[in-house]
RNA sequence: GGCUUGGUAGCUCAGUCGGUAGAGCAAUGGACUGAAAAUCCAUGUGUCGGCGGUUCGAUUCCGUCCCAAGCCA
């Protein structure tokens, strides 16, 4: 018998963690965040992270678990995520995931293997270089050679993916597209995935306003005391809202040119993030008024309960 | 009121010595298996300001009108 997991995903500022609370509420529920910068302590106001007030006693889940210096991956994800899903389901709760990650989503829901096959930080920056020096067409060749098959479905141009495939490799003498056919079909839960999304223009409004109330709510003051402790060169503030300040405080833009390249790297992700989860999730979609966001609650409570 | 320079894609502009046009940005679509809020790919039809004229043919030349900016009264 599959344990039975709720999944939320959508596009940001759609509404996912209001919903998330409503479910949690009705359904006796606990939440478990899909978010790849949500897991970093401090930086609340720029990755629109749940407040104390909004969890409003709810338990969360793999929020504020490191801290900003450290690196995070899918894989650590999917390693703490399972057990939680099991433990919050053995105390007779229901677990509810939570999500604008896709791929994070997607590999506790399905069966990403790559526990086998860890990174190599060194050989990555080693590759890197070579890149640099000699061009990426190099590293493609090399893949090229290694695993042609891998290279059908990698850009020659997409660098980062083509170190991976070539990582891969070197750490477990194993070939990416070969780790790749583990794929399941078959969700490894009883899985009922939500898909929430709203008109883009309406969407695009929302994201607008809020960029506008998390400078008010003072983004810039946090992204300014993360860069004064002299924050570099880290996974974390690759985030929306970190790496645009930075651009800032470094002198490189206006104040008024970061805030607005904020708001368009917000839309931007939001497109990526219905691309992803319209084309590999099949959620069960609800499309959310601006102007009434619980409009479909209660249908999605009566839906999420009977399945 | 007169003169000058402009009016071409959502924006900034290029160009056509007359054969209905193209860059950057924006936007849109897509890919995605240990950085994923990352990384990467693809996509350019627009009354060439309006109306007339010349011409086989005008966005291009001419006339006129409208609009904008600047200068002179």
């Amino acid at each position: 018998m599959k344990e039975k997991l709720i999944a939320i995903v959508g596009p940001t500022a759609v509404g996912k963690t209001a919903l998330s609370i409503y479910l949690a509420k009705a359904l006796n529920g606990e939440i478990i965040s899909g978010d790849s910068m949500q897991v970093y302590k401090g930086m609340d106001i720029g990755t629109a992270k749940v407040t104390k007030e909004e969890q409003d006693g709810i338990p969360h889940h793999l929020i504020d678990i490191k801290e900003p210096t450290e690196s995070f991956s899918v894989a650590e994800f999917q390693e703490l995520c399972r057990p939680l899903i099991s433990d919050i389901t053995k105390r007779g709760k229901l677990p509810i995931l939570v999500g604008g990650t896709g791929l994070y989503v997607n590999a506790v829901t399905h069966g990403f293997g790559f526990a086998e096959s860890p990174t190599d930080a060194e050989y990555r920056s080693q590759l890197e270089r070579e890149a640099e020096m000699k061009g990426k067409d190099v590293l493609y060749q090399r893949l090229m050679e290694i695993d042609p098959k891998a290279c059908e479905k990698i850009h020659p141009n997409n660098l980062r993916r083509v170190i991976r495939a070539l990582e891969v490799y070197h750490v477990t003498g194993e070939l990416f597209s070969v780790q790749q056919t583990e794929e399941k079909q078959e969700s490894l839960y009883n899985l009922v995935m939500i898909g929430l999304t709203m008109e883009r223009e309406h969407l695009y409004q929302r994201i607008n306003k809020r960029v506008d109330q998390m400078v008010d709510d003072g983004l810039i003051q946090e992204v300014q005391s993360f860069y004064q402790q002299g924050l570099r060169d880290c996974q974390s503030i690759q985030a929306i809202g970190y790496k645009e300040l930075y651009d800032y405080f470094d002198g490189r833009c206006s104040l008024d040119e970061a805030i607005d390249a904020l708001k368009q790297n917000s839309r931007r992700y939001a497109k990526r993030q219905l691309t992803w989860f319209m084309n590999k999730t099949n959620a069960t979609w609800y499309t959310v008024s601006i102007d009434d966001p619980s409009q479909h609650y209660q249908e999605i409570v009566q839906f999420v309960a009977g399945n």
